[in-house]
RNA sequence: GGGCCCGUGGGGUAGCUUGGUAUCCUUGUAGCUUCGGGAGCUAUUGACUCCGGUUCAAAUCCGGGCGGGCCCA
């Protein structure tokens, strides 16, 4: 199957043939996680608990079910969300007097309790965050780990006693993001949402968004920042040194199993998926290579060198199915394991292990005595190269027009004013969405695209996945 | 939001026009054999998406549900 020619259907493939999910399930958009792509997000999962453990995020489980009436405190947020959440209206043979929200997301189930939690200064800034799924009931063309109704994902929820401190929450965020994006090699752009895309509710909205090979920019998370937005309709209010009842800046960040589905994007190749050390989970697998006579020489040695990387929490399978080799190497080619060690006799004789990485196709040898030193060195340079060939990629997708004629099929670039009605007519005259503006700064000196006006803002702009 | 297409063993398919015995590949299982890039042989398990209609008879025709895919907005 060909990635650059026919994406959809290549994505599609590798989902199902490298085991990373099952989508027989019987209901549109809810997918069964099988065993190996289970692994790769709990992967992704314990990075992000490490992270937000160790910015002094406290981790926290809140019921899946919401109150109709605690739902609908915030205006635009119930606006936001009304048309796609899921109702719970009965309970065994009666119907609820309050019918309950399945959480599309989780302010409302938290901000009230948060009201009550938040008494003085002294218990800010509050963070906490929760791994959960959430529901939404998705009427387009749903795909693994992309569009979903079930979703797998993080969300952290933070209040301050300013705004200035729930900046610089956000600047802490974007401190995570980079870890996240070395460990996943997952490159990204931060783009300030539109007035008309942001957050429901929310003061301002930053997209976290990866290339797609398609030249589509596919959303990985996002960071809000809420201001007083929900803290007044939920009540939630500190007392300050003065003594004066003052309402909490709040702001959230979130991303989801999309990680997934943009590792698989990014990285994965005609043979199949390609996953970053970090997350795969096996990062080296061990093909003895056996013939006549030679199968219990070889096959000690292959678990002398498993049991070497296995104390060396280096997570490593030795394959000793009963198959020939070369039907072992398409299998783990397409589940994408960084790194492939070859034991044979010749290797034996040399005292050595071959190797063959997943991500170039690169081939060399390892003396047997430093087999930890070594596989942990190719692991490291895997990483780093796939890094540094998804960042290089995600800069060359992004072309900068002055034109609205013949369209490359990337991620543009172009001057805009600012304004909502040259926004809105953008979007609609070229069927394509407005990611935003830089979060950062970036020099521009142009004119907008629509009205002609010069401008030095740069904004972006892709078709939708 | 609109349009088009599809649903047959675990996966991929033939059969459907013209109603009557379901094809092939792959996978799975057991055994033999083989092993530095998808080996071979033998035996064997396993299917017409659901509901309703037409009919002596439905995988096949008609309607609907559920599910999947593609394109456009």
């Amino acid at each position: 199957m060909e990635k650059d020619t026919n994406f959809n259907e290549w994505y599609n493939d590798i989902v199902e043939k490298a085991g990373l999910s099952d989508k027989r399930y019987p209901i549109k958009g809810m997918n069964v996680w099988t065993p190996y792509g289970w692994k790769i997000m709990r992967q992704i999962d314990t990075f992000i608990r490490r992270e937000l453990d160790g910015t002094g995020h406290d981790e926290v489980c809140f019921p899946l079910l919401i109150p109709e009436t605690e739902f609908k405190k915030e205006k635009e947020h119930i606006k936001g969300f009304d048309s796609e959440v899921y109702w719970v209206t009965h309970a065994g043979l009666n119907e609820l007097d309050v019918r309950l929200v399945v959480r599309p997301t989780s302010e409302t189930a938290m901000y009230p309790m948060f009201s009550l939690w938040v008494r003085s200064h002294t218990d800010l800034p509050l963070k906490v965050y929760q791994i959960v799924n959430t529901f939404r009931y998705e009427t387009k063309q749903t795909r693994s780990f992309i569009r979903v109704r079930e979703i797998h994902f993080f969300e952290s929820h933070t209040c301050h006693v300013s705004e200035e401190d729930a900046q610089s929450q956000v600047e802490e965020d974007f401190g995570i993001l980079e870890r996240l994006s070395k460990e996943l090699c997952l490159p990204y752009s931060l783009l300030m949402r539109t007035e008309w895309d942001k957050f429901p509710g929310a003061h301002y909205t930053v997209g976290l968004d990866t290339a797609m090979p398609n030249g589509r920019m596919l959303q990985i998370g996002s960071i809000h920042h809420y201001r007083t937005n929900f803290s007044i309709p939920y009540n939630i209010t500190y007392e300050n040194e003065a003594g004066e009842h003052v309402h909490a800046h709040q702001t959230t960040y979130g991303m989801s199993e999309r990680l997934v589905g943009a590792i698989i994007g990014v990285h994965g190749d005609d043979k199949g998926l390609v996953l970053p050390p970090p997350v795969a989970p096996i990062q080296a697998v061990i093909i003895p290579i056996i013939s006549k006579g030679n199968a219990d020489v070889v096959m000690e040695e292959a678990r002398k060198i498993e049991k070497k990387l296995n104390e060396a929490r280096i997570r490593v399978k030795l394959d000793d199915r009963d198959e020939r080799p070369g039907s072992k190497f398409f299998d783990w080619e397409i589940k994408g394991v960084p790194l492939r060690l070859e034991i044979g006799t010749r290797d034996i004789e040399k005292e050595a292990v071959s190797f063959v990485r997943r991500d170039d196709g690169g081939k060399g040898t390892i003396a047997t005595g430093s087999i930890v030193e070594g596989v942990r060195l190719i692991l490291g340079v895997i990483r780093k190269d796939m890094y540094d060939r998804a960042w290089e990629k995600q800069r060359s997708n992004v072309a900068t027009i002055t034109s609205l004629k013949d369209l490359p099929e990337k991620t543009l670039r172009f001057g805009w004013c600012g304004s909502e009605e040259c926004g809105h007519r953008f979007e609609d005259e070229n069927e394509l969405k407005l990611l935003g503006t830089p979060y950062e700064h970036e020099e521009f000196d142009g004119t907008c695209i629509i009205c002609g006006k010069h401008t030095n803002k740069a904004a972006y702009a892709s078709r939708s996945m």
